[in-house]
DNA sequence: AGACATTGGTACAAAAATGGTTGGATATGG
DNA sequence: CCATATCCAACCATTTTTGTACCAATGTCT
């Protein structure tokens, strides 16, 4: 299992975190990162870990170093990058969950094996741990892990699948944009409940009330875009 | 027997999980999985059952391990979308559509634009002028061709390009082998009658009916598909 | 111009983590 | 009783990570 910032990273997870947040937008265009040892000290791993992980996205054209002076951003998408995800709008995207997680709540409800169950409590009380003083990006990370578990309850691949790149789309400008605005304290103790009582009809196998609770979720969550736009 | 204790896992449910795993897209390609002592740990098992279940993956080529590195998705299928497809049974393929096609009527029926109505009454009109004779092979083709214009009522580019993907799953081995079997001509009719509903009540607004009917169309077609097997 | 701090680049060895392997103990069901 | 499967505890070979030290280039200050 890999946890980000509390304990230590490989390679491979620092590389594709550095290289979300530069597809992402987090890092624009020309910004120089922060230097390699403060990055290593962020990620609470040594610095040729961060080494490594940077001569990957060298590799990649995303980035450029220059002794004595820093890591450039330098990334050249646009072609592979400019899928659907970045064209598809917050909006958009809670109108697909809507139709995608109640139906995959509701084979959950059928489906779910006692170790889905498990994986799905032990998502959420990781998420309830945060706590409502928490980072709106931490919060957005782990509720995005408890979503996927609740769609892996459904072992329906193709369902999978498809909750789990629609939930990419998270990840993206639009969204990040927004979430400060939308994940206050108040809302994200709102959120934790509704994830709690999901969580609640799902173990004890209640189809109606899991789909209830799954679609008010969803509605407090469009209401909060509509309400922040 | 395996008796479903509820912590231990054997090395078929641990290899189905970690399949559906990584064709669910929560490993991505070229993503190390989490060490097999980490594995066992998680799944309450020993390393051993850990690495009968990695060595089914190997065998499928699912994955590839190194040693001293790590255990890594090598699954092409996981690149492209069409290949999700195969490994879809067409009764995961209607139960996804359930939850992703209901939600789009609801939608269309709020945005459909008159040039939108239109397309999807040609489409209608084409479909019934079929007949209740024509080949499985050509009302399959048309009803896609329905369906998918039903999606683009919905005015929302991500519901649509789900839809477009997800219906390419229809034209894949599994699927077809059943056409023959499930389009028989009285099946058809019903079809066509439901299609003509769903139309109605989608052109007169009204969400209801429209929801409905979808429901009856795709459970009637889960029916017939359970009917087969 | 010069001193100094900060940056990335390099090298090397110790420590940790990883998959691969072996042998024997312990069930479980035929 | 045997066959199969699981579990456990080691050990091996390889790779990765770490820690440390130092080098070279750059930028900033006096």
């Amino acid at each position: 299992m890999r946890i980000e910032g509390s304990t230590n990273a490989d390679a491979h997870s620092v590389s594709a975190e550095l290289k979300r947040k530069i597809l992402g937008g987090e890092f624009q265009y020309d910004e120089r990162l922060p230097a390699e040892r403060s990055i290593a000290e962020q990620f609470g791993c040594s610095r040729g870990t961060v080494r490594a992980a940077m001569e990957r996205l060298e590799d990649l054209k995303l980035i450029e170093r220059r002794i004595g002076s820093g890591t450039f951003v330098r990334h050249k998408l646009t072609a592979n990058e400019t899928d659907i995800a970045n064209s598809t709008s917050p909006l958009e995207l809670i109108e697909v969950r809507r139709g995608l997680e109640v139906q995959a709540i509701r084979l959950a409800v059928v489906n779910a094996s006692a170790r889905n169950l498990q994986a799905v409590e032990k998502n959420l009380i990781e998420l309830e741990a945060l706590g409502s003083r928490c980072e709106p990006e931490d919060f957005s990370k782990a509720d995005q892990a408890f979503h996927l578990s609740l769609a892996e309850c459904s072992g329906n691949s193709l369902m999978i699948w498809l909750c789990n790149h629609v939930n990419d789309v998270r990840c993206h400008r639009q969204w990040s944009a927004m979430k400060d605005k939308i994940l206050t304290q108040r809302q994200i103790a709102l959120y934790n409940k509704q994830h709690r009582a999901i969580f609640e009809a799902l173990n004890s196998r209640d189809i109606n009330a899991a789909e209830k609770e799954t679609i008010a979720h969803l509605q407090l969550a469009k209401d909060d875009l509509l309400g922040a736009t």
